[in-house]
DNA sequence: AAGAGCAACAACCGCTCCTTG
DNA sequence: TCAAGGAGCGGTTGTTGCTCT
């Protein structure tokens, strides 16, 4: 009795996305929220198990996406924690506001690699890094026990607006220049697919979603009215998933890094 | 113009971790 | 405490589009 798949695979569609699904899906997370990814794909009429929705969503279709490609600083602050975290790209994603660990994993074995490779870097340092710290660890991570832990928590806390920068920053300019406009999801045209689909590999720090007309996330399904609401990127987000709590993790690693290091 | 080679990235797979009953 | 189910993560693969010959 091995362990049961995570969704009944037959007559699950697989491949890439089409214009309609993102469609579907984007019009059931808005409407609903998520709470169970499982759920998502049967109740959004998707032919897509939930595993597959939630990457679409995560690496795609959430509106607090960053495109366009990184920058020189980005990178070097990739190859950074890269050296101090290992392949962990859920970690060092969170130090970046809007950009996925697939993208930023695709990046380091796209091209950082190859850029280490020809200055003679071996891009494979952090993992005897990572061995050695490991090692030098053992007994010592039995130092922290559990109230420590939180003790450490509530001084991340009270760090972390500073830490993150203006993007996490709700009252700040920044913040309103991010602003995502509106999405409606009846208007999800061709052309909004293609622009879907095309950012990624333009040069664009643009928005993921630039519509024109705007959404009620809590109207019903297919309502065309349009409720003019200034639905801001964190506020979906908040709403839709708990992706914030990926930088309490983050910040929790960075403090056990520096306590380790002195 | 065609096709071979390569790079970039979206998507899948399988494993681990976490939560819940 | 344990088992089951769901979510998340990292490695890998497949597809697409670009460049070069």
């Amino acid at each position: 009795m091995g362990r049961q798949p995570c969704c009944d695979r037959v007559g699950l569609k697989r491949g890439p996305w089409t214009m309609e699904e993102d469609r579907r899906l984007i019009d059931f997370i808005i409407n609903n929220g998520i709470q169970c990814w499982r759920m998502v794909p049967k109740l959004a009429g998707l032919l897509r198990c939930g595993k597959s929705c939630r990457l679409r969503w995560i690496n795609y279709l959430r509106p607090d996406l960053k495109r366009g490609a990184l920058s020189e600083a980005e990178e070097k602050q990739i190859i950074e924690l890269h050296a101090r975290l290992g392949n962990r790209w859920s970690k060092i994603a969170s130090h970046f506001p809007g950009r996925t660990d697939n993208e930023i994993k695709n990046h380091w074995n796209t091209g950082i690699k190859k850029k280490l490779k020809l200055l003679g870097v071996d891009p494979n340092a952090d993992k005897h890094i990572m061995k050695e710290k490991k090692q030098h660890q053992g007994a010592k991570n039995e130092q922290f026990d559990i109230a420590s832990m939180n003790e450490n928590t509530q001084v991340l806390d009270c760090a972390k607006t500073d830490e993150l920068g203006p993007e996490n920053d709700m009252n700040s300019k920044n913040h309103d220049d991010y602003v995502y406009k509106s999405l409606d999801v009846d208007s999800f045209t061709n052309k909004d697919h293609e622009y879907l689909t095309s950012t990624s590999r333009c040069d664009s720090n643009s928005l993921s979603f630039e519509h024109s007309s705007s959404i009620d996330p809590n109207s019903s399904i297919g309502g065309s009215s349009s409720v003019e609401v200034d639905y801001s990127s964190q506020q979906w987000v908040d709403g839709v998933d708990s992706l914030l709590l990926w930088d309490c993790f983050n910040q929790q690693d960075d403090l056990f890094f520096l306590l380790e290091n002195n």
